[in-house]
DNA sequence: TGTACATCAGTGAACGCGCGTTCACTGATGTAC
DNA sequence: TGTACATCAGTGAACGCGCGTTCACTGATGTAC
């Protein structure tokens, strides 16, 4: 429909604007703010899902689902305002368009998730992948974590996945090491 | 100074209005909007880091670790505008306080990332965890994870942690098992 | 002890701004006969 | 082919709202002599 690509926060004369017609022009086609918003979010939602499966195929490996993390965080860095739109208010559950664009995410995570783990808590590794991905997105968007170029960011992304997938705290090594 | 607990979006008339004060009485402590901003996120920065240091020692393991986690979500859960205004734009490095107690939450960030995996990337460790936690936090306090009661939430967090930490993928369970 | 003055937190009216929303309208396009 | 009407995206003026900010002010408290 639009834009939305800048980091300004998002309101109904803004996104007209944007689109160069007058302040009214949006009550043509949503009948209020509200609307309009979940409409927007809903097609962010469907964009996001369409980049991170956009090789065709879904991750196997763990190598591959860190790709899927440094998708999600540069469609963050690429379309904040959009991204902020999508997941930083309740979705409005009457809305069956956003709704459903937000459920085929869930799956394609829980997907993913039992795929790369088979025999881990699918539920939770799928909660606890997207808290890290939503995480890493919000603290660059946020400038919280040095943004330098797109390529570190992904680098820094992956470097920080699997440290953390590979992680054994210093109680761990010694037992297990040498029994 | 005062409340900020309400999840309301933070205003400088919605501040003195909650302070039972007049919309222009904060200039008399505070030059502008920025300013006051600034220190309110600079002792909530300080709140934060009081309620992660509660206990007194820094946590050795992953338990402790998984307990960090939950504090930071629940401090967020508890005074949402407040975290918002916190991390929820860039930094003012001009405000002298404000960077200071930003960089002392870092610092105890990377003093326990080297405590419990003293073998580990801690530069990128802190990264992934504080990302996880912070993942965590944005994605309960917008309703993308049903929050139902404190402690299950609380129960939630310790058991994605542990999901994530613990997670194998399959490619990598059958070499290492069998060798 | 009393008078004169400085300090300082807070007040209330007023400003210009962008916002969401309403209203009556215009002007182009399509359809009926 | 021409006339009459419906549809519909978009317009522009106007509204009331909360916002940040300014301004001249008040009234209490502290200090000097």
């Amino acid at each position: 429909m639009r834009m939305l690509e800048a980091d300004e926060s998002f309101s109904l004369r803004a996104v007209a604007r944007e689109a160069g017609v007058s302040p009214t022009a949006p009550y043509r086609h949503f009948t209020d703010r509200d609307a309009l918003e979940s409409a927007l979010a809903a097609q962010g939602l469907r964009d996001l899902k369409a980049d991170l499966t956009e090789g065709g195929a879904l991750p196997r490996s763990v190598q591959e689902l860190a790709e899927l993390a440094v998708a999600y965080v540069q469609f963050a860095l690429r379309r904040p305002a959009l991204f902020r739109l999508m997941f930083g208010n309740a979705c409005d559950e009457g809305n069956e368009e956003r709704v459903k664009a937000a459920a085929e995410i869930h799956e394609l995570l829980e997907q993913v998730m039992s795929r790369v783990f088979p025999d881990g808590d699918t539920e939770r590794l799928a909660s606890a992948g997207w808290a890290f991905a939503h995480g890493m997105a919000y603290l660059y968007m946020d400038g919280k974590l040095s943004e330098d170029s797109n390529d570190e960011v992904a680098e820094r992304v992956r470097a920080a996945f699997h440290a953390l997938l590979s992680a054994r705290p210093a109680s761990e090594a010694a037992p297990t090491g040498a029994g």
